[in-house]
DNA sequence: CATTTATGTCAATAATGCTGACGTATTTTG
DNA sequence: CAAAATACGTCAGCATTATTGACATAAATG
């Protein structure tokens, strides 16, 4: 397929400066959150299911398996650990009285609103030094290296 | 740098929106190297040091360390895999022979090669869709995104 | 009533990371 | 030259996050 509209655009080299920002950011993105989440012995797991469960309260189990694509098993424990700390509460469906509804407790919205004031930090400096035009750059290429599947989530969260 | 003060730009959505983006796009974009690594009974630490190795061959492991930013204890279980892999090699320093050099063997040059063919191709793709200018904002945030010490490195090795 | 669905749990295993403690070879320094 | 610092390796123990497989229960659905 080697077509080249732009000599200086997707060569090897670009590619590869692709793959390592995104290493090094990624790691910046998440070293703040991690250092406050140690201090209560948790990890970045529970941080995602924080994160989406403040994102849309109510939220059943099936549905943060299926964002957070990993077993059962492993969200069962992050969960339980959640609600020994009392982060996160469970409620029986009213509809449904399988399903079990997740919502975040006082003490959950206060631990989020402190990751949140991290991650948020270290994401609007960022943005803000590179500026609206860079951000939508970044965000449509993040949505090009997304699975149909995720870029499906990401979308309709977003509606 | 346009900085007009846009109100529709750094509001909470937008950090949001740009924290999920991350979340997915950085899945999308390990889950291919991830598919081919466990084949072979590697992770996502082996396939990082046979990129920094790749990149720039007779890296020492003092470099390698100072890079990936893990313990010596973590790098030496990755290292000593990868040489029973016979993927990686070490030769002792010439000048200084505390020292050990890191290098690719042929096996290794072309599991590293397979590896970037699944994943330039996600982030080839991705680039392409989005455009040069987009690129160029993916890079501008996610240099935004890491620590100084690693925008550092990122830069340095840009050369 | 039989089946499917939503959820939970027990047990075993793996990959990746950590800390602390030592040891050895080699280089640098006072 | 002797002492200290550096580069690297390794042993032991532990934590987090993930996996698979098997089984159980309650509730909805056909």
């Amino acid at each position: 397929m080697g077509k080249m509209p732009n000599p200086r655009f997707l060569r090897d080299e670009d590619l590869t400066q692709g793959i390592e920002a995104l290493f090094f950011g990624y790691r910046g993105f998440t070293a703040g959150p991690d250092r406050l989440l140690a201090d209560r012995g948790l990890g970045r797991a529970h941080h995602r299911a924080l994160h989406f469960i403040a994102r849309e309260p109510g939220l059943t189990v099936g549905k943060v398996l299926d964002i957070l694509n990993i077993t059962k098993q492993s969200l069962s424990r992050v969960l339980r650990e959640l609600m020994e700390q009392n982060l996160v509460e469970q409620r029986q469906g009213e509809q449904d009285r399988r399903q079990r509804h997740l919502w975040l407790t006082a003490e959950g919205e206060a631990l989020i609103a402190s990751l949140r004031m991290v991650q948020d930090a270290v994401v609007r400096k960022a943005f803000a030094n590179a500026g609206a035009e860079a951000v939508e750059g970044f965000l449509s290429v993040l949505e090009g290296l997304m699975s149909p599947e995720d870029l499906a989530k990401f979308s309709t969260m977003r509606k």
